[in-house]
RNA sequence: GGGUGGUUAGCUCAGCUGGUAGAGCAUCGCCCUUACAAGGCGGGGGUCACAGGUUCGAACCCUGUACCACCCACCA
């Protein structure tokens, strides 16, 4: 083995031979277990969440194919529509061309040219995360088998009346010229305007102030309004207001969704361009006036609209309003005011609230399923917070606006006549048998695409072959486990349930469930807890974190193909800062073993670089305790024949211990989806306990002149056996330096098979725990402890052998002594060890405890007397406030009256050790005092 | 306006059903000892945000406050 562990050595090659060797797909007997990969954008690229993920699914998938399940992890890609559509034009605006130049066909041949040119740099960096997706099986949303699927949810949908067409307000999105969901609009408190306009009442001298943060659009007010109960202004309700501008004149009408408190306490009322307006509207009988294009500029209408306000966009009408207003007195004032201004999250551009056909979902109806399903348990969230803002928004859901004014997606499969009907069918051939329309009779597609999270939504159930009832639906569906973030809870999840909900269904009809679990994980942040974003500069790419980069490939990679150039000199000071050297290359194994250790309770994720390396270090010493194993093990006899001729020493019998605890610990921590703790679980055994303890102690076996064959057989079949089991242990977490090195431990430690990964994993028993054993090796620890801390603490050279007296030790202290006494002696560096008599008098020593066993440190010419009494106050203090807690707690009759006995005795024990202690430590000092 | 999560060592975070506060990184000291200096050994460092309450006992349970983050909602 190379000196130094080299992840990119290694990693390179194991992907491709476990990919060939077909490891990945469902072994086909065992209990399914089965995890949907949550589809990338296809044109897409890896990003942190992406690994953080992968490492998660991978961890799952690996284990549990480990345990012997039947285990399919589906990967597959999203078609994304309007994020893809949105790179592809912007990739013709560089030519100076729309895609209203091209046609819809030519754009998109365009896009699934993008498609085929883009498309595989997702799924190859998925490779490079080590992930055991069975590619044989890849999908994509817009692939034949998925359209057909999503053809005949939506056509079955729309038979039983749960799709609609209608007109109503919609978010318009007028950058993009598509409706979009409720979802896709992010409402941002932004600082604007309240302008108070006043409208004089038609026949009166009165006059009415309305505040309103959208003067534009009074131009489409179809009535001003005021609470019913509003003293000021009830007298009025009835009368008609004249417009400004247009002149026309609206009613005054009372309407309890009025706040009396808020502006004025009169409101304008639009209601073909605001959400409530509408309401009111609907309430009043009144017009609606569309006074936008699909641009948001002003277009003609019926409202009356003078020619000088047609075609502005709605911003340059506003200012000409406000001009207006102010030169012809009926601006009465401008407050500042924050209000909420919605955006859209592709464009960015204030979303307008427009009139148009659109497609919907009819919500309710699904969404009691897939309510029921999470109270009862059947799906369950991880961590379980999650599930009440499912039910917050699920028991307040509104109709889903799912047709999209796109050309990239799925085509809406609807045929109009010229007379306007509407057909919905598979296709135009079902559609004219179905409502015998005859061939001379032309049908029109409807133009219109479906949103994207509508294909997702039968994601679960689609890529298994659905609407077919194939072999893969019944044995993988439902699903086992959904790994997200939080933020597509409601684009996806929640959709995913009522859908699957919908058309899945038991032998006995009873609805399936997409999937049992839902661990949501939060965001990976930077280290300062910023989103990561390319406006902002601070993005980490996964890959750069394997392989490596140059501070001046980073600083380049983060300031090319800005947005806001202006910000690139500030992003590529604040990369040299932070990451003056560039990045290390970490390797995949480190990566992914840093992402499990920081996924504990569903918060947002900082990603340190600090933590990498420290998990880069511990790959790196797995390799190099491997190294050492295999040094001792390769070619020699590691009792692996079945013979019995070995004998296992206290501390091979620890070890093994030890193991039993650690796999415990991982399979309980991987149960509750506890990713940091299993993490956690193997670095300790293996650094801390195998590494740092046993290895030490088989050195003085294997090394010990005086040591039988038996002996040595028997701690080299404990190296190398644990070596083996800890990296199966470790698979699923690390699967290529474990892979690596399992290759070449197998044989010596009697494993079979040609992969790690179908090796079986580790079990825990309970009867291979020898707590005599574990005794042993804690005193042996604690006796070395002390004798360490002396020579740390007095600063006497770790080369320096001591010489160690012993005094008041009990029967197994001898004991203990006898049968360790090499161990202690090396890994002590200990040159002698005699026994006082109890009462002996001992010359100037430095002194340390292991229960009552005194262990004296001759001081001679090594210690400085003062430091030595200075380190025994400094424990003497400690052991004494200790006492005084305890002494407390103990002279507090309510303590001793209600207390569990064990927690008394317990107390009453430590005391006691307490004392003891300090009064040997205090007779040490007494001792060196008087020499 | 409702709701959720958070506040523990310099930093990032654990801390299961209340019973002696932990880890990694950073830091300090001694060591290039034949697996590993990407390392070994040893040390220092915390009024568990604040105020009350329950309890023999609270980082943990209850109430309230402050600050941070996020989600939802129609305030023109």
């Amino acid at each position: 083995m190379d000196k130094t562990y080299q992840p990119q050595a290694i990693e390179a090659r194991w992907y491709t031979e476990w990919e060939k060797c077909g490891y990945f797909r469902p072994s086909g007997t065992g209990k399914p277990y089965t995890i949907m990969i949550p589809p990338p954008n296809v044109t897409g690229s890896l990003h942190m969440g992406h690994g953080f993920n992968n490492a998660v699914m991978d961890t799952l998938t690996r284990y549990h194919r480990m345990l012997g399940h039947n285990t399919l992890w589906q990967p597959g890609t999203d078609h994304a529509g309007i994020a893809t559509q949105m790179v592809v034009e912007r990739q013709l605006a560089a030519q100076n061309v729309t895609r209203h130049d091209l046609g819809r066909e030519k754009f998109l041949d365009k896009v699934w040219e993008w498609k085929a040119e883009s498309g595989g740099t997702i799924t190859q960096q998925i490779r490079r995360l080590g992930s055991s997706v069975d590619w044989s099986r890849e999908r994509f949303t817009m692939d034949d088998g998925l359209s057909e699927a999503v053809k005949e949810a939506f056509v079955r949908l729309h038979e039983e009346g749960l799709i609609y067409r209608g007109k109503r307000l919609v978010n318009w999105d007028p950058k993009l010229h598509t409706a979009i969901s409720d979802l896709e609009v992010l409402s941002e408190e932004e600082k604007g305007s309240m302008w108070h306009l006043k409208y004089s009442v038609d026949g009166s001298n009165d006059i009415l102030i309305v505040a309103t943060t959208r003067p534009e659009t009074l131009l489409g007010d179809s009535a001003v309004a005021v609470h019913p109960e509003d003293e000021r202004y009830k007298h009025l309700i009835g009368k008609q207001v004249k417009l400004p501008i247009t002149g026309r004149l609206v009613p005054i009408i009372g309407d309890e969704y009025v706040d009396r408190e808020f502006g004025t306490g009169v409101v304008k009322i639009t209601p073909a361009h605001d959400f409530n307006d509408y309401e009111v509207g609907k309430r009043h009988n009144l017009p609606l006036f569309n006074i936008f294009n699909k641009d948001a500029a002003i277009a003609s209408s019926d409202a009356g609209i003078p020619e000088e306000y047609q075609g502005l966009d709605r911003f340059v009408a506003r200012k000409k309003i406000i001009a207006d207003a102010e030169a012809n007195g009926w601006l009465d004032k401008i407050d500042p005011h924050t209000l909420k201004v919605p955006r859209g999250d592709r464009s960015g551009v204030v979303i307008e609230p427009w009139l148009t056909d659109q497609w919907y979902v009819s919500t309710q109806p699904l969404a009691k399923e897939a309510i029921a399903a999470v109270e009862d348990g059947r799906i369950e969230f991880v961590p379980k917070q999650y599930e009440n803002m499912y039910f917050s928004w699920m028991r307040d859901i509104q109709d889903w606006c799912i047709s999209r004014q796109l050309w990239w997606g799925h085509r809406i499969p609807a045929w109009y006549d010229n007379n306007g009907n509407v057909f919905v069918g598979r296709n135009e051939a079902e559609v004219r048998s179905k409502h015998n329309i005859a061939a001379n009779i032309s049908l029109r597609q409807d133009d219109d695409v479906l949103d994207t999270w509508f294909s997702s939504a039968l994601w679960t159930f689609s890529t298994l072959g659905w609407p077919e009832n194939t072999p893969e639906l019944k044995t993988f569906h439902s699903t086992d486990v959904l790994v997200t973030g939080f933020d597509i809870i409601f684009f996806w999840v929640a959709r995913m349930i009522m859908m699957t909900m919908h058309f899945v269904k038991n032998e006995d009809g009873t609805p399936q469930v997409p999937f049992k679990t839902v661990y949501v994980h939060g965001l990976v942040r930077d280290a300062q807890g910023q989103k990561m974003s390319k406006s902002k500069g601070n993005v980490l790419d996964p890959i750069d974190l394997i392989d490596g980069i140059d501070l001046e490939s980073l600083v380049a990679k983060r300031t090319s193909g800005m947005m806001q150039p202006q910000m690139a000199e500030k992003i590529a000071k604040a990369t040299r800062k932070e990451f003056a050297d560039g990045l290390n290359a970490y390797g995949t194994d480190a990566l992914r073993f840093t992402f499990l250790s920081l996924a504990s309770t569903g918060r947002d994720i900082k990603f340190d670089v600090g933590r990498i390396e420290g998990f880069r270090n511990f790959c790196n010493k797995i390799w190099n305790a491997s190294r050492y194993v295999l040094m001792n093990c390769e070619e020699q006899d590691c009792a692996q024949d079945g013979a019995t001729d070995y004998e296992l020493s206290v501390a091979d019998r620890w070890i093994i211990s030890r193991l039993q605890e650690a796999e415990k610990s991982v399979a309980d921590a991987i149960a509750q989806y506890r990713f940091d703790m299993a993490t956690q679980a193997v670095y300790e055994f293996f650094w801390n306990e195998y590494c740092d303890w046993y290895l030490e102690l088989s050195k003085q076996v294997l090394n010990d002149a005086n040591a039988t064959d038996a002996q040595k057989k028997g701690t080299r079949r404990t190296l190398i056996r644990v070596l083996e089991a800890s990296l199966r242990l470790m698979h699923p977490m690390m699967p290529f330096i474990t892979e690596e090195i399992w290759q070449r431990v197998k044989m010596l430690a009697g494993a079979t098979g040609d992969t790690i990964m179908l090796a079986r994993y580790p079990q825990a028993d309970s009867n291979r725990i020898d707590e005599p054993a574990c005794a042993d090796i804690a005193w042996l620890q604690q006796v070395i402890l002390g004798i360490r801390n002396i020579r740390g603490e007095m600063n006497i050279s770790p080369g320096k052998h001591l010489p160690v007296l012993l005094r008041n030790g009990d029967d197994s202290d001898r004991t203990r002594l006898a049968s360790n006494q090499l161990f202690l002696m090396k890994l002590a560096n200990i040159a002698s060890i005699d026994w006082l008599n109890t009462g002996d008098t001992a010359p100037l020593c430095a002194t340390a405890l292991a229960g009552n066993l005194e262990i004296l440190i001759p001081m001679s010419d090594l210690i400085d007397k003062n430091a030595e009494l200075a380190r025994l106050q400094k424990e003497i203090e400690r052991l004494q406030k200790d006492s005084e807690n305890i002494s407390k707690k103990l002279d507090n009759e309510s303590f001793v009256a209600k207390a569990p006995a064990e927690v008394i005795n317990k107390e009453r024990d430590r005391l006691a050790e307490n004392s003891s202690a300090l009064s040997k430590l205090c007779e040490q000092m007494d001792a060196i005092r008087a020499m």
